[in-house]
DNA sequence: ATAAGCTACCTTGTTATACAAAGTAGCTTA
DNA sequence: TAAGCTACTTTGTATAACAAGGTAGCTTAT
């Protein structure tokens, strides 16, 4: 397993989160969304159960659309709760970037 | 297990190896070094089996050393390996961090 | 002396997660 | 009618942080 596999952990269930915080839509697009912002080769593995495990949570709810062009799409949004989950992660994010940002920095 | 935990995977193992690339140290200072750059309550089950994965990837090598106050320590430098190892982690840190920046400050 | 408390190291078991790999199926276009 | 894109799902694997426990040396107060 990949370095950046590993770095991901946790990091990319929030980016999903706040991915859908902005606009309600579906996996697929999420994997287009990730690779705008950079995040590329992130595979329908990882997204899928991600936005079930969500759902589960209850930090999100799905409902399917038909779609003009292709199959039926299940677009997401976020509960309450899912408000609140992003935040913690913002928080959690803050608190992870800044430290190992010095560190970083600091050292090379 | 706690979201932090799941968000410092691989991202731990990087800055210990940044942090002796400063200076060589050893895995209790190492706790201490974390705690000061604002990564508090890494514990010492977190420190430990690093350091000794890292020593078994041959990416540092350790010493043990009298201290003038208390037991012995084991202090570890990078090798050229670490140094490769210690490099890859700031590329993947970056390539990390400016997208998940960016989506997370465009959501909120 | 001796107990308490800090320093310092190590090990085992648990839990969670990214992802590869494979499968299913609808729609469009050549 | 086949290729290729869209779109969702499931199974199994590897790995890492950490809780919890253990060992032991040194210093200081009682």
């Amino acid at each position: 397993m990949s370095l950046r596999s590993q770095m991901l952990k946790g990091i990319l269930e929030g980016c999903i989160l706040s991915i859908i915080h902005q606009q309600p839509t579906y996996g697929y697009e999420i994997s287009v969304i990730l690779q705008e912002y950079g995040l590329e080769n992130i595979s329908e593995g990882s997204i899928y159960p991600i936005l079930l495990r969500l759902q589960k949570e209850k930090l999100i709810i799905g409902e399917m659309r038909k779609s003009e062009s292709g199959p039926k799409r299940k677009y997401y949004q976020l509960t309450e709760d899912g408000n609140e989950a992003l935040k913690e992660f913002y928080l959690q994010w803050e608190a992870i970037k800044n430290p190992v940002d010095n560190i970083v920095h600091q050292g090379g």
